[in-house]
RNA sequence: GCCGAUGUAGCUCAGUGGUAGAGCACUCGAUUCGUAAUCGAGCGGUCGUGAGUUCAAAUCUCAUCAUCGGCUCCA
């Protein structure tokens, strides 16, 4: 099995704009640039001390710890600053020093943050790059060998952003100025064009506009409310994946959303995210301080476990696989919320299967199986698949023996290999309580979300003392699997959003067909023919605004339903609609039994009309 | 949580110290219309919120809330 990894470049893309990593120009050229900025930076601010500045796949960024923040207006003089020193045709020189030598002269240029990336170089000789004889920087290169190769059309300055110094937020902040630099100004041109059309495809303005879902601030921040549109899209991919479980002997189960603190206790949660869930309810004061109380729930497995504790189980009903659309509260910090892709409320696609340890193999392969045959129906094509195992540098963020954590890395990775699936792994990505092997997509804006997920877990059987009754009459300890192909519908439907660009295909568009009657007289039988549509589960309306037909053809185009129906004299005559997809254009009179049977079966097999 | 930016009508936005504007949407009227915008009228905002400066604040200052771009975090 092969997938495809990120490619949002659509047809019409005439020009290639390679990433960074994949092209040794724009490396240099993005390197230099970068050491070209923080050359004018420190010209027009020689209070701003350097620290890095390497290339990221679009451009490149600086970080400076400078007293005075950057301001957008700052940028501009930057950038003419940088066009006078590539104007100068700079040539860049790559010097060999001792690391005595590189110590010495990085003290005289008083650059504490340089200092301590020396001390991090294990290997001498040391490399500075020097732009002409005014600048040099501490560098391991490689560069272009003048600046004059570098094009002032091609370059811009993008944004300012606060960056702890080595993503450490106990470390001072510093200004971090992004930039991107290309071969040509037509690259550039192109790159601008591009982030253009991915802004048009966000989730969050497509959302508005297609009116799925809104946030209100007296609900509060990272709450989403569901519009009936939105809602409809929920359902829709909740039945769907209801029926996938059904098919495979998954047991629904609704649990509370509340839950003693306690419960957390046990599990271990409240002790590691007790600062990012919701405050504890108290009676009191007295009963605060004594923390006994309830919490609004940040995970759903607690609460299938005592389902399957509620009484003694035996290794015929293994696996038990109990599943439930969970919706849980985490308290998100507040600069991480953003749209549906990072909310404080949200619904897990949660499933939790208790199986012995003979089954775990299987088990997981059936999981991820189904989880690609829900991405599959999803036509989601652009992921990747993450090994999310522990940091065994950081043993304290981790609960449960080595023993434990060996196996169910084990077990994942045997899993991937035997399914011959791409993926890649994240040391320090894994759960408290067991690895995880994680379906990572990016959004519009090239960020990445993890969606779907399987986790093992030999620590939470132990912890809440699950057992069964095995074949010799013994008790034995279970193991579990967490799971979610969606990882959670707002997240999903984020997603999903700007995959299609908010072009849903018919199965998952909240509205199907709009009927639009060319005039009043045949409203009667547009709403007759809705009618019958909805008795056969198709979602089916007319517009009633009384436009002309040119008007409500742009609506709907604007709203994006996949199939319009004109509907005047002729067709109800013939009893037809003249038909038009958002993706085909006009295709004429077609009966009204055949249109129904054609979104009918749309719906059934999760394709289009 | 941290750094920075932004917040004007339901939406998109104009308005930089002197009585709040446009387009779309909405309502009403006319038009009865065949594949991406019919015409006209009307309704609609204590300019996110709260303080302050000023004769006067959408506009200046401070605080606060929210959103956006990053950082950190993400069970």
């Amino acid at each position: 099995m092969a997938f495809r990894i990120w490619s949002h470049t659509m047809s019409e893309d005439k020009i290639h704009l390679p990433k960074t990593s994949e092209s040794e120009d724009l490396k240099k050229i993005r390197h230099t640039t970068s050491h070209v900025m923080a050359m004018a930076v420190q010209k027009l601010f020689p209070k701003a001390q350097v620290t890095i500045g390497p290339w990221i796949e679009n451009g490149f960024y600086y970080d400076f710890d400078s007293p005075e923040p950057f301001t957008d207006k700052d940028l501009k003089a930057i950038k003419k600053e940088m066009i006078k020193i590539i104007n100068k045709k700079l040539p860049v020189i790559r010097e060999e020093v001792s690391r005595e030598e590189a110590e010495q002269r990085i003290k005289a240029l008083g650059e504490p943050y340089k200092l301590e990336i020396l001390a991090d170089i294990k290997t001498e000789p040391i490399t500075l790059y020097h732009l002409g004889d005014q600048w040099w920087d501490l560098c391991a290169g490689p560069h272009v060998d003048n600046t004059s190769e570098l094009d002032p059309k091609a370059i811009e300055l993008e944004s300012v952003a606060g960056a702890y110094w080595r993503g450490d937020e106990t470390k001072a902040q510093l200004q971090r100025i992004y930039g991107t630099a290309w071969q040509s100004a037509e690259q550039l041109d192109e790159y601008k064009r591009r982030k253009e059309e991915a802004q048009k495809r966000d989730h969050r303005k497509l959302g508005k506009e297609l009116g799925l879902f809104i946030f209100a601030d007296p609900v509060g921040p990272g709450l989403p409310l569901w519009t009936p549109k939105g809602t409809l899209l929920r359902s829709i991919l909740e039945d769907y994946l209801k029926q996938e479980q059904t098919k495979r002997g998954y047991l629904p189960v609704v649990t509370p959303h509340i839950a003693r603190v306690d419960l957390f206790k046990i599990s271990g949660h409240w002790q590691k995210y007790k600062e990012d869930m919701f405050p504890m309810m108290a009676d009191n004061e007295e009963e605060k301080d004594k923390e006994i109380g309830f919490v609004m729930k940040p995970m759903n497995c607690p609460f299938h476990i005592q389902i399957y504790k509620s009484e003694l189980r035996s290794y015929r009903e293994l696996p038990m696989r109990l599943a439930e659309f969970g919706t849980v509260y985490r308290y998100e910090q507040s600069g991480e919320l953003g749209g549906l892709t990072r909310v404080r409320g949200f619904t897990v696609d949660d499933s939790h299967l208790f199986v012995t340890p003979e089954q775990l193999s299987d088990e997981f392969m059936n999981v991820v199986d189904l989880i690609l045959s829900v991405f599959k129906s999803l036509q989601l094509k652009n992921f990747k698949a993450r090994l999310s195992f522990r940091d065994p540098e950081n043993p304290g963020k981790y609960i449960g023996s080595d023993d434990a954590w060996e196996k169910a890395q084990g077990a994942i990775r045997n899993a991937v290999e035997k399914l011959g699936m791409e993926h890649f792994e994240g040391i320090g990505e894994a759960a408290f309580y067991g690895p995880k092997l994680d379906f990572i997509f990016q959004d519009a804006l090239e960020r990445e979300w993890q969606l779907g997920t399987v986790q093992v877990d030999y620590n939470l059987p132990e912890r809440f003392d699950l057992e069964y009754v095995a074949e010799d009459g013994t008790r034995k300890r279970p193991v579990m699997l967490h799971r979610a192909p969606f990882g959670s519908l707002e997240r999903l439907i984020g997603i999903l959003i700007e995959e299609y660009a908010g072009d849903f295909p018919t199965w998952l568009a909240p509205v199907q067909i709009r009927l639009l009657p060319v005039g009043d007289d045949f409203v009667p039988f547009a709403k007759e023919t809705v009618a019958k549509m909805q008795m056969l589960g198709i979602r089916a309306e007319v517009d009633l605004s009384g436009d002309r037909l040119g008007k409500l053809i742009r609506n709907a185009e604007k709203d994006k339903i996949p199939v319009m129906a004109v509907v005047g004299a002729k067709e109800v005559e013939a009893n037809a609609l003249s038909i038009r997809t958002r993706a085909a254009g006009e295709l004429g009179s077609i009966p009204v039994a055949e249109v129904c049977d054609r979104l009918q079966s749309a719906n059934a097999d999760h394709g289009n009309f």
